[in-house]
DNA sequence: GGTTTAACTGAACGCTCGTTCGTTTCCAAT
DNA sequence: ATTGGAAACGAACGAGCGTTCAGTTAAACC
């Protein structure tokens, strides 16, 4: 399937993988036609399935592939400290995890019900598990006394909600860069969350 | 184009919106094709053409029409009242509005990018404006003391995808009902927002 | 009961879709 | 120079797409 050395080019597979997340992103899933992607990469369509089975395995693949990034990057994040710390830099690394790929950000969000019910599944899992790791940074921070909240879920879902918002708006080169915008948000995450004692001393 | 009378059954415009809006909420708009929407409604796909010009005007048309009932919605709220108390009916105003119409506001986030420019650019208007709504809110908390923000704007985006994240799990007769979401929500939004001093004792 | 009229049918248009597959190309190893 | 094999081509498949429109139906009015 691959060549010992790719002597004339990049590489087609990735090319592939990448016009194909460009244009689900800006088209959707399904206003992308098989043509489109061939003709993104210089290839005939019927080539695209040298890469893979179908368009179905293609958009699934790519959001597997994103999910898993995102559970990767988080377990590679430094553990420890206090449930405020860990909330920070889970907020921190959420804003800047998304800014950085916002197209498969998008399509991971936008194209859930483009999937088959076997993809769609194996990709819900995957997301559950990032939301629990936040849920358990609050259930402990609730443990501590750190935080005061009625109902961890329901923040889990609230905070993921509020901080993924960012990739509807932020644009590389605006107004307010990455940290300034980390610095406001996790202002707003820390205040939302904080028992009312620790409010403006966060340990 | 209308008759005098619904002697037979209900009207057939009305009946091509609901079906339409139901199948784009559940497939997205390019995945759904004309014929699909007639043969919900019990009719040929021709017929569709009596009631939308085409395809496109009909997603508009449901999308602008959301947005225009969520504007004359807010603006029968009742008005006066320390920012605060806005905030409060905004949020619970918000969160009840969206959760009664979940196809309505999928539709209206998930297919901007379906939108011709023509289309698009009028429906983001109505979406600035409800957006500027809620900005005026957090600009007058902040000029009588009762928030402190450092941004409105982003404080604002980031409201609405927190509080509109709650149709991403909502299900009528779930663990929850409105009355307690909305209360869970609007802590959130209170202790977020509030200048460090009023946090509590929120007038 | 005959006429009007709007609603709806159903066939047809040209086009694009996802996918398949026999053929061609061309690098790499002999 | 020849050969082997992977990569890509490009034509073809049946199906379905959005849209049009001449014709059919049936309720409403005189």
């Amino acid at each position: 399937m691959s060549r010992t050395q790719g002597s004339r080019a990049e590489l087609t597979g990735p090319r592939i993988r990448a016009a194909a997340l460009r244009l689900f992103a800006r088209h959707g899933f399904a206003a992308v036609s098989m043509r489109q992607i061939a003709a993104e990469v210089g290839v005939q369509a019927g080539t695209l399935y040298s890469y893979t089975p179908d368009k179905q395995s293609l958009l699934a693949s790519l959001m597997e592939g994103h999910m898993e990034e995102l559970l990767e990057a988080l377990a590679a994040l430094p553990a420890g400290g206090t449930p405020t710390e860990q909330l920070e830099r889970f907020t921190r690394h959420h804003i800047r995890f998304h800014a950085a790929r916002p197209e498969a950000v998008f399509v991971a969000y936008m194209e859930l019900h483009s999937l088959e019910p076997d993809n769609f599944a194996r990709i819900e899992a995957l997301r559950g598990r990032y939301e629990d790791a936040l849920q358990q940074i609050l259930e402990d921070g609730c443990a501590t006394g750190a935080f005061a909240l009625p109902d961890t879920k329901l923040t889990t879902l609230a905070l993921i909600a509020m901080l993924t918002g960012v990739n509807t708006w932020f644009r590389e080169g605006g107004r307010l860069d990455l940290d300034g915008i980390e610095a406001i948000y996790w202002q707003l995450v820390q205040k939302a969350v904080a028992a009312p004692d620790t409010a403006r001393a966060p340990r």
